[in-house]
RNA sequence: GGCGUGGUAGCUCAGCCGGUUAGAGCGCAGGAUUCAUAAUCCUGAGGUCGAGGGUUCAAGUCCCUCCCACGCUACCA
């Protein structure tokens, strides 16, 4: 493809369990919507999609933390990020959401070719179950004692004090979240999506940009990090991925799938696969056509997200649309990465956000202030952090000194000089250059000087450049600002007024120019704009493009000289500290620090388990042990392979030693072994059992040795 | 632990394939100016480019090691 006729633009679908803070904003939604309103203003086709995501275990779990049905969880939450987008400017061509009939049938059709056209692999793997509630647990289902740090109440996947990856299998005395009652592990099956099968043609799709033979999108386009993460997934391996879930909330696995009952889809793989029926809803419903959008070669995809979702859209999802053959690919997906808050991550479970919604109840007139700020901060490259002394900083300096000013100077200038009609401009004469107070210039050079400094913002935006972009446009105020520094018309007009009327004029077309380029960014600013110019309303239709054409044409002006101009207004109004001051309190009285989970260290003191009956602790069986062997495993670098002597038998256990003990220093040490452990698998090896180990204060772990004249076999008790 | 990205003036960041005294904005200091929302314009001070090695005539820019931040991921039974 690589010449796009169109553009597909989706944003990140936000998961309907918290509400939508700034780094939600800056992240995806922002810059997506900042794309797609300045191709629209170059002329371009364009479609921007997005919905809520509404399936999954976290939130049936937090609808039952509230005691409501996830239908009413995620009803709140829907209507929430529409009034929240809109609240801030962000103009989907469709909102949808995946709990919609329409979302299911499209899911479950993408999913029953997939099967039918045999990409999935079907395998059974033992899950926890919850016999009182009949259903299997998901992973975040169950809670337990997290195995590494103590923790009563860490989840089934990961454990959020000490942040450690776990499987619900791992944890200490687990437990069902959904009744309280132990668990038991039985059978399930799962239809899994063999990614390795997808390796060889994601890797030249991903670093060469070539699909098929063609070449589909440049790679040096895509952003570093993005093809970092994705080069690191090929590289490492892909591996097959459970597609499905045993889940009463969610997409069911179509019936025609033998063993579908009770089966959900993965919200992984049904979430991305919202954009296609939003599309497909949106056109339904003003009778146009979806598929020029998902299947026809020249329209250009690109998923704005956060740098966590990197995987899923860029090789997931991407192998996903490539087994169902009907679809194209991405053509960028242009990630952000993380914004912080003053000092620290932003935090939903810990309240350390600034909430949207709020910003917006708060400080209603202040949405483009956001906007630009956010805009300006944007972590395109690398993390960034919001500081609300920067957010007034910026607005002070960057919104009311150098761009509202400068607008409300020209058009002041225009009223009090030209009794607020655009004047006359002359072609002919001398005038100081913007570019320098000792150059003269003519009014052809200046509007090409001006349509390169904004040419040069387009192409930062066609690069995903944000930042730079908005750059761009505050160093165009600037070079207005010298405009009118260096040529002074208020004095000028004494002596030359056919110059002071140029450059008056050359002042507005600065004005007019900065209109459209600062609507992407501020669109409610840019209407201000185009109402003092006395101008039609953006309706993203080509304007900037028709700008464009009429500044390097130099054939006229895109001002009408003697139209009028209405009297000067003000775009922007200074932050006071105390505004600011305000919303610092505000984060601070958040539960954040109080409740952060803090990392612990592995000096720690280990806190007191509960008391357990007599009987838990004779269900053990602990016997002395010799080791006669010991080796590395490869691939890993804390696990040991041993073998060793029971008395009776020999068995093989594996151990995450390694970082302590050399297998040179274990083979014939005396140990205790749990015996009648369940054998387990680590990376591929099987281990029968477990040996005793102390931890000292900073976490290293040393053999609990037996006494020397206890035999192999001897019983510890 | 592995992998990825980043670590450049007080703050926010530019610096592509290595090449003269390392740049911008904000903030700060001095000056000019008064048409404008005490705004603007000019000038200046400020950096051993995370640390340490190496390659080279020449290194923020390439290579190695290490440290820090963030993300992804994984085997401490």
């Amino acid at each position: 493809m690589v010449n796009p006729k169109r553009y597909l633009v989706t944003a990140a679908l936000p998961y309907a369990n918290g509400p939508l803070h700034i780094g939600h904003l800056a992240g995806c939604y922002l810059p997506a919507d900042i794309y797609v309103r300045f191709r629209r203003l170059e002329g371009e086709e364009v479609l921007f999609i997005c919905g809520s995501d509404e399936h999954g275990a976290a939130i049936t779990l937090r609808a039952m933390k509230e005691g409501i049905s996830p239908r009413a969880l995620v009803d709140r939450y829907h209507q929430l990020f529409q009034e929240t987008f809109s609240g801030v400017d962000i103009g989907f061509d469709y909102y949808f959401r995946t709990s919609h009939e329409l979302h299911h049938q499209v899911a479950r059709d993408f999913f029953l070719k997939l099967y039918k056209k045999g990409e999935f692999v079907e395998k059974s793997t033992e899950q926890f179950y919850d016999e009182k509630a009949g259903i299997f647990l998901a992973d975040r289902y169950v809670k337990g004692t997290c195995p590494e740090c103590g923790y009563p109440e860490a989840y089934g996947d990961q454990c959020e004090k000490c942040g450690i990856s776990l499987s619900p299998t791992e944890l200490i005395d687990p437990v069902s979240t959904l009744t309280g009652t132990r668990p038991v592990l039985k059978t399930t099956k799962h239809w899994f999506f063999p990614l390795q099968k997808h390796e060889s043609w994601l890797r030249k799709w991903i670093e060469e940009g070539v699909l098929g033979g063609q070449q589909h999108h440049w790679p040096e386009q895509w952003r570093a990090h993005v093809i970092g993460q994705c080069r690191s997934w090929l590289d490492g391996g892909l591996r097959e991925r459970a597609m499905t879930r045993d889940l009463d909330w969610g997409v069911d696995v179509p019936e025609e799938v033998p063993g579908s009952a009770g089966k959900k889809l993965y919200v992984w793989m049904d979430a991305p696969i919202g954009y296609i029926s939003a599309t497909q809803k949106w056109a339904e419903e003003r009778g146009a056509d979806w598929k020029k959008w998902w299947q026809d070669e020249e329209t250009a995809l690109i998923h704005f997200i956060g740098k966590d979702n990197i995987v899923f859209h860029c090789i997931i999802f991407p192998a996903l649309l490539h087994a169902h053959g009907d679809y194209i690919l991405p053509y960028n997906v242009p990630a952000n990465q993380f914004l912080n808050l003053e000092g620290d991550k932003i935090s939903t479970s810990r309240g350390w956000a600034v909430w949207v919604h709020e910003f917006i109840q708060e400080m209603p007139d202040r949405i483009d202030e956001l906007r630009f700020y956010l805009s300006k901060i944007m972590p395109e490259h690398k993390d960034s952090e919001f500081q609300w002394s920067g957010f007034m900083e910026a607005v002070n300096s960057d919104l009311v000194n150098n761009l509202g000013n400068f607008i409300h100077r020209v058009i002041h200038l225009t009223h009090r000089l030209f009794g607020g009609k655009v004047p006359p401009y002359d072609e002919e004469v001398a005038i100081t250059a913007s570019r320098s107070p000792d150059e003269l210039s003519f009014w052809d050079s200046e509007v090409l000087d001006l349509f390169d400094l904004a040419d040069e913002v387009r192409q930062q935006i066609h690069a995903f450049e944000f930042r730079k972009a908005l750059q761009g446009i505050l160093e165009i105020a600037a070079r207005g600002n010298q405009l009118l520094q260096f040529n002074a018309p208020w004095e000028l007009i004494k002596k030359n007024r056919v110059a002071a009327e140029t450059v008056v004029h050359l002042g507005l077309l600065y004005v007019d120019v900065l209109g459209l380029l600062v609507h992407p960014y501020m669109p409610r600013t840019a209407a201000k704009i185009r109402a003092l110019l006395n101008k039609d309303a953006i309706r993203e239709a080509g304007e900037l493009k028709e700008a464009f054409e009429i500044l390097a044409s130099l054939e006229r002006s895109l001002l009408v000289p003697g139209s009028a101009v209405n009297p000067p207004e003000r775009l922007f109004r200074k932050v006071e500290e105390a505004e600011i001051q305000h919303q610092r309190e505000k984060l601070q009285r958040s539960p954040s620090k109080a409740d952060k989970p803090e990392k612990v260290k592995p000096s720690k003191a280990v806190e007191p388990m509960p008391t357990i009956e007599f009987e838990d602790f004779s269900r053990m069986d602990l016997r002395v042990g010799t080791v006669l062997h010991a080796e590395r495993i490869q691939g890993a670098d804390k696990l040991l392979r041993l073998e060793v002597d029971l008395g009776s038998e020999q068995r093989q256990i594996v151990a995450g030693v390694a970082q302590q003990y050399s297998p040179e220093e274990l083979i014939g040490k005396k140990v205790v072994v749990v015996a009648n452990l369940k054998p387990k698998k680590l990376r591929g090896v099987e281990s029968q059992g477990m040996v005793l180990m102390a931890e000292d204060r900073a976490g290293r772990l040393h053999l609990v040795a037996p006494p020397a004249e206890c035999e192999n076999g001897a019983r510890v008790r």
